[in-house]
DNA sequence: AGCAAGTGCGTGTATTTACACATATCAGAA
DNA sequence: TTCTGATATGTGTAAATACACGCACTTGCT
């Protein structure tokens, strides 16, 4: 009896994916001046990121996004779509090479900013110390 | 240009995001031979756990689950096409009352070994210690 | 009684997510 | 060269998510 009510408040599942919510919210909230969603941002991000001038093969970068290969043809065809990033094949023809388009770049460095209060915001929530412990955390549970 | 290439691995969203990928795939596999999923199964748990005879408020139980309320009349509809969860007017017209169905506390039961053993390679991962922090990080950011 | 404000909830739409399955291409062996 | 297995990717479908908007109902004021 007593265990029933006990189960959610312990589980890993439904604590992290409520604070992912939360957190998705304030930086979703934070980027709409920027005209850009959470996910949008850290795929530029990490296009920027992972840039060597020929741009990144699609498993490559959901490998680094850490999110299913299918899950990125979804959220990169918005990318596209407003022109952000492009793809282009290679010379191995079932490869996609992905890169950020000179409008990617500058949507990129005009949310800067917001992303930047956001974080802070959240810095001022758990602290610099706990941001790092969080940041450990779920590092352990990605490389599993 | 360096600036650039250290935000994502530093982005609380985009690492609390990446985990609660990884973590729903671990218990969502888990839970697969009981037919569940890890968002069916929180919601009934939650509805075990909130059970006073006479069901629990949409807008209290999305709140509990700490999810929008629209998103929880998302995840219900499953639940109840699924017979797993019965929603019933209140006295106030505008309430909708919702609670376990027989079989809905069965599926539960049923799916509680699976969920137990995923939680347990997860605290095999982070650890008590690690598990325990993780607890205390993500409510730190759910009660803002 | 009647109206205005507040409350509880659903719907339309768009994004994010991933499994199952399918397709195209390449590399190496026979 | 031809076939066979491996590789890189896309599509169909379903669930999870939440904002903007709208509707029904209640409450309190006049």
């Amino acid at each position: 009896m007593a265990k029933s009510l006990l189960e959610p408040p312990s589980c890993a599942c439904f604590n992290i994916r409520r604070a992912a919510r939360k957190v998705t919210q304030i930086y979703d909230k934070a980027l709409r001046p920027a005209g850009l969603q959470a996910t949008q941002f850290t795929l530029l991000a990490m296009l920027a990121a992972g840039n060597d001038g020929n741009g990144i093969l699609m498993g490559s970068l959901a490998g680094r996004l850490g999110m299913d290969r299918t899950t990125l043809t979804r959220n990169l065809a918005i990318a596209e779509r407003a022109k952000w990033a492009l793809v282009r094949p290679g010379k191995d023809r079932r490869e996609r090479h992905v890169a950020l388009t000179a409008a990617g770049r500058k949507k990129l460095a005009q949310a800067r900013p917001y992303w930047q209060a956001a974080q802070q915001g959240i810095i001022e929530q758990l602290s610099e110390t706990g941001l790092a412990e969080l940041l450990t955390l779920t590092h352990r549970l990605d490389s599993s």
